[in-house]
DNA sequence: GCGACAG
DNA sequence: ATCTTGTCGC
């Protein structure tokens, strides 16, 4: 995947925050994705003490969610986890793994927000930034906003709000289990990154990108002896 | 000033 | 994010 941009991710936090107000007025809150035939999660994995950051990215073919491509890339970094600049902790070390992989999904799911984040560029609108590619926010729990309960059924939602401007949607992808929320990373709209999310979910909490990504990522941890890349690809197996 | 706070 | 066994509920 190509990288469309790049910056220098060795900042201070108050740097960082400025590039944050900068860059966020690159993303694009809308777009149509069209026809969907590759969708990517993208996750980071780290060992407590650690800052040897293990990236992943998992390529999945859309509807059937075959996995077609793995690519993974470790990063040292220097950064902290500071609520609000996640991404430059864990933004490296994804930008390289992205770079790795030969696959262009249509679109690209990351572990976190995209848009409902307190200066409206939470990892996934980064990255979507610096890739030019539309890609979802998927958070576990929320950063900023506050969101009902969405209705008990899978597929309901509600609304994140920020005042009265709705940045987002809390999605019950699982009965009786907390919902996601998502956020328009880049270059799509909510609507179809909801869609999408909920027609990617099987049976799990989080959507089979994301759940995938997660699960390499560790994999990557754990048999990364300190080592630094390597790939994986499947060819069709349809 | 105090509490909240993605991963 | 990670550590970490069992356990309660569907």
């Amino acid at each position: 995947m190509k990288i469309s941009e790049t910056h220098p991710f060795d900042l201070t936090p108050g740097e960082a925050v400025r590039l944050q107000e900068v860059l966020r007025d690159r993303v694009r809150l809308a777009g149509d994705v069209g026809e969907v035939s590759l969708v990517a999660g993208a996750d980071a994995s780290y060992a407590r003490g650690s800052d040897e950051i293990h990236a992943v990215v998992v390529v999945l073919r859309y509807p059937d969610l075959a996995v077609v491509e793995r690519v993974a890339a470790s990063a040292g970094t220097q950064f902290p986890y500071i609520p609000g600049l996640l991404s430059f902790r864990e933004g490296p070390a994804l930008v390289e793994a992205c770079r790795r992989l030969r696959s262009e999904p249509d679109v690209v799911f990351f572990d976190g927000q995209g848009i409902a984040h307190p200066r409206g560029l939470g990892i996934a609108s980064h990255m979507g930034v610096l890739l030019d590619r539309p890609t979802v926010g998927v958070a576990k729990s929320l950063l900023t906003g506050t969101a009902a309960e969405p209705e008990a059924g899978r597929g309901s939602t509600a609304p994140i709000l920020r005042d009265t401007e709705t940045i987002g949607m809390a999605v019950r992808t699982k009965e009786r289990t907390k919902p996601v929320y998502v956020s328009v990373g880049h270059r799509i709209a909510l609507a179809q990154a909801v869609g999408l999310v909920l027609a990617t979910t099987r049976g799990y909490r989080l959507p089979e990108p994301t759940r995938q990504a997660h699960l390499f990522a560790n994999e990557v941890r754990r048999g990364a002896g300190g080592g630094g890349r390597q790939a994986t690809l499947f060819s069709g197996g349809g």
